[in-house]
DNA sequence: GGCTGGCACTCGGTAGACTCGAGTGCTGAA
DNA sequence: TTCAGCACTCGAGTCTACCGAGTGCCAGCC
């Protein structure tokens, strides 16, 4: 992200501005954030801490629009940040960006009261995020490749009918039903769920194993199907949990229709979603502004991701998607927070005492 | 496939109308949810069957716009159906719709092929139903109040985290963690899953049970902290499923940005879908238009709702949601056929063998 | 050299005038 | 009862003028 060498003596250098330019693009930003219109030199005058006069910001606005930092929308009008100049406003200029008192205080409450399955609480996370920063958030639960099985069992539903339900190390829970070719009995379904808790507790879904044997005919053909249908489940593509919150944001963060719509369907593949975070996430709270993702169909579009981390370990990730004239200060701030505390609670409902404990409780 | 009982029998005329009226107003709604524009006599003199001059063609319109069957946007404009209008052309006029034969093969082939949990059986079927129709689809599990408890059962995560897991007899599968005051052996774990699997098979969750008492204090315990918990999964609202499908589709069907993320917002509201559903939806396919679901947001919208039915009773529903001017037949046809595919997949599921199979197979 | 006030210029947005055309309601005759 | 004829209405589109926010440039000042 930071440049590297400065360019000889031109103020040409990619990546460094003198302070007053720092500030004046930090004014048009702010301002252009919150109202959506251009930014002329009489307003950035009064906004910045800068003491100079119109003419002056004039001059310098020319200077950052040639290097790549401003546009005119067209001539007499004035200047909107470029996707590099959001990219030095979120890499040198925004402050660290904290929640408000009200704001912390209800990601905690959230955390502390939030019950019920990993998949619930994922969701609501999901609106959560939303919720704090007005923009559509999402929520990638832990993929499961890592895990491994807990249990698993078969729970006849009818005399031809029977469900596989395996539970996973990730607090996840995987089930699938699967249609018997004969009748069997409860012992039958009992004694295959032994064998099958037998042959699979402890190893990954991915790893597999062989089918058990136990040397009755139906409780092996139990064991196969029950097997198979697992196995199949834990390859279906969406061992991922997805979860969009409120996607109605998207409506009010663009005014083209036609961008709501794109964004939406794009929202509505998850697997697109989930390999878009995971490549703009770098180990840490990372942004990606505009065409930076080079996904096209998200260009107008600004993306923050923070990571869920479990035990060190990559377990998801939470994000919010905006058009890129988004508050990065606020949901920069949110992401984080909320990754944080996802994390620490998910590693609670593993036990492992989650390893984001020692670093403090609030503000990024 | 015929809506039940007009659904408001006001007085007046209300209800009738001689066949040159309803073959102009048929021709109005056909011709304006194709174009979204007003529609004149002149069109209407060449696209119905009506062999009479556009003048003769304005008088009926003076009338069919005093019975409150159509509005003129403004003097001088062509004229537009009005709720009551659509309303007498899906319970009158609209044939039966019927899907095209590929679209009725991509719904077969759905669900000889979909596999997985009912969860991920519901949420695909939201998005076929959508992808069909090009309107936002909505689908809505099986409630679980009458569904009985097949098997319960404590997992252990780590030392002092457990997971319930419950299978109901619907197919579905709750589960909630729950974290233990002092560290537990599996055996304990293991103890207090046949008690509470005692206990509560066969039983409702709604209905629930007494604590068992084994006697041993730690299996005790567990067995109360499962039970709590998987009760309070139970009544936690949500345990209706609720997908949506499709709604970026929501973009292509209004023009006001404002429409879009005000109904988007409502279907972020699972909960307000439900009820919405359960109220418009009157035992088989229905209708409601515009205002008639009283649900004020939507006033914009039509709502097509047709029930999944188990065993006779119902259980859960699928749904479309569009603009008033949407394509009745076609979206009626397709909740027809989807609702009762999903019906015999979900009978398959339970083994019930399904009511449905008698009814024929496809088209509505 | 850098800053600034002054100034001519640009151009989007708004408002009014005008035209065009789709569509209307009415009327009198078949 | 139907319908051709006709005058009328009004939204949408085009054109023009104007306003004002904002610009780039320049000469003068610190």
């Amino acid at each position: 992200m930071r440049s590297n060498e400065p360019h000889s003596s031109t103020a040409r250098s990619a990546d460094h501005l003198d302070a007053r330019k720092a500030a004046i693009l930090e004014a048009i930003v702010t301002e252009y954030i919150g109202t959506a219109q251009p930014v002329g030199s009489g307003h950035v005058a009064q906004a910045s801490g800068v003491q100079v006069s119109p003419a002056t910001i004039r001059s310098e606005m020319v200077a950052l629009e040639r290097d790549g930092y401003l546009i005119q929308p067209h001539t007499s009008a004035g200047r909107i940040p470029t996707d590099k100049g959001y990219r030095f406003f979120v890499d040198h200029l925004a402050g660290p960006g904290t929640l408000g008192r009200e704001e912390r205080q209800r990601v905690s409450n959230f955390f502390t009261q939030a019950q019920g399955g990993i998949e619930e609480v994922l969701e609501r996370t999901s609106a959560l995020l939303s919720d704090l920063t007005s923009y559509a958030a999402v929520v990638v639960g832990p993929s499961h490749e890592q895990s491994t099985v807990k249990s698993i069992q078969l729970v006849g539903l009818s005399p031809r009918r029977a469900l596989v339900v395996g539970v996973l190390s990730d607090g996840a829970v995987e089930n699938r039903s699967i249609e018997l070719h004969d009748e069997v009995t409860d012992d039958d379904l009992a004694a295959a769920s032994r064998a099958l808790h037998g042959a699979l507790v402890g190893k990954t879904l991915a790893e597999g194993a062989s089918t058990p044997a136990t040397g009755e005919r139906t409780v092996d053909g139990l064991c196969k199907l029950g097997l198979d249908a697992i196995m199949a489940a834990a390859k279906s593509g969406d061992h991922e949990a997805v979860f969009v919150g409120g996607p109605s944001r998207l409506a009010g963060s663009f005014d083209a229709i036609e961008t709501v719509r794109g964004v939406l369907s794009i929202l509505e593949q998850q697997l697109v979603v989930v390999s878009l975070l995971r490549d703009v996430l770098e180990g840490g709270l990372s942004v990606a502004i505009g065409s930076e993702h080079g996904f096209e169909p998200l260009a107008s579009c600004a993306v923050v991701v923070a990571p869920v981390k479990v035990d060190g370990q990559q377990a998801g990730a939470v994000g919010l998607l905006g058009p890129t004239r988004m508050n990065y200060p606020a949901a920069m701030a949110a992401a984080e927070v909320v990754g944080r505390q996802l994390s620490e609670r998910i590693g609670a409902d593993l036990g492992d005492g989650g390893p984001a404990q020692a670093q403090g409780d609030d503000h990024g």
